[in-house]
DNA sequence: ATAGTAACTATGATAATCATAGTGACAAGG
DNA sequence: CCTTGTCACTATGATTATCATAGTTACTAT
């Protein structure tokens, strides 16, 4: 592509964001990040994206402070790479995305009854639905606060492509 | 490019999301269209995307149901473009979006101390800051309840924009 | 008849993405 | 000590999306 206005000097905190988020292999890799997925070929296997790719985005990532690189092991060394404090504040535009999905992007019967993934809330076991505060006490949701069980249907589609 | 792998029909929810948010133009046309700004030419000379681009991606808007195109007017026939209820329920994910970059994207002194754009709880007045239940009344914050106000920088980088 | 506006479509150059293959550092097994 | 294996990448070449610029269609206003 020619060279595309950047947006990372607009007033327009959308347009901000945009810069870093607009982008299909940033979203599947900080899923992955979130879900507890931190070495480079799991990651890379999880999100069907080629090795180029995933090394190109995490250094953008790293260049943006959203992720941090660190020997997880010496001898030999194997480096892993770890959400910040910047990059778990992505949670809620995750999240958000996630209620979005689960309430329009499925056919009726495709998932079975339930959402593809459900999310409860640490705190006082509530199913959250895809609510931003719980339901159940009315505390709202943020990073950490949530579990999530993934459905039959996407836990055997995640064993497929680690497999 | 060559064909990448397409994710409408995986079962994550984040990924399903991805297959349409993680594009520049996409979230660039959306908060545009949150905005208010419904024409072709406007969201354009907005986004500063060119017209192929815009066409490409409103009709991929169209076809997800994400966006409405209707008349409004005849004799010229001239069209606009809305947000359909699944459009308006994208607004936790923009407001996601913007909140992180009120927080992170912006150097210390960029803003004059306040936030790019400052949002207000219409049902009590509060200004909301980034938070996604109002501090003021303790409402979830949904589409439709905020009304905003642009700082002076961004004011004027939206007048510049359009001419 | 000329100019203007809105909503696009057409064209050609450029650059990002993909699949596939290869590299370097180290460890374990025979 | 020599092959095989793992992890985290880098290199290569074909393909395709994106960009800036220009052009089109349909209609109104002067």
């Amino acid at each position: 592509m020619p060279k595309r206005a950047d947006l990372s000097d607009t007033f327009c905190p959308v347009g901000r964001s945009a810069e870093l988020l607009g982008d299909r292999a940033v979203l599947l890799i900080l899923r992955d990040l979130f879900f507890g997925n931190r070495r480079f070929e799991i990651i890379a296997a999880n999100t069907g994206l080629g090795p180029q790719l995933v090394s190109a985005r995490l250094k953008r990532l790293l260049v943006e402070g959203v992720v941090e690189r660190r020997a997880y092991q010496e001898r030999p060394v194997r480096h892993e790479y770890r959400l910040t404090a910047k990059g778990k504040d992505l949670f809620d535009v995750l999240y958000a995305m996630r209620n979005w999905a689960e309430r329009w992007a499925y056919a009726p019967d495709e998932t079975g009854g339930g959402p593809a993934m459900r999310y409860f809330h640490r705190a006082c076991g509530a199913d959250v639905g895809t609510a931003i505060v719980c339901p159940g006490c009315g505390e709202p949701l943020r990073y950490g606060d949530l579990k999530g069980e993934p459905s039959p249907a996407l836990k055997a589609e995640q064993a497929a492509r680690v497999g």
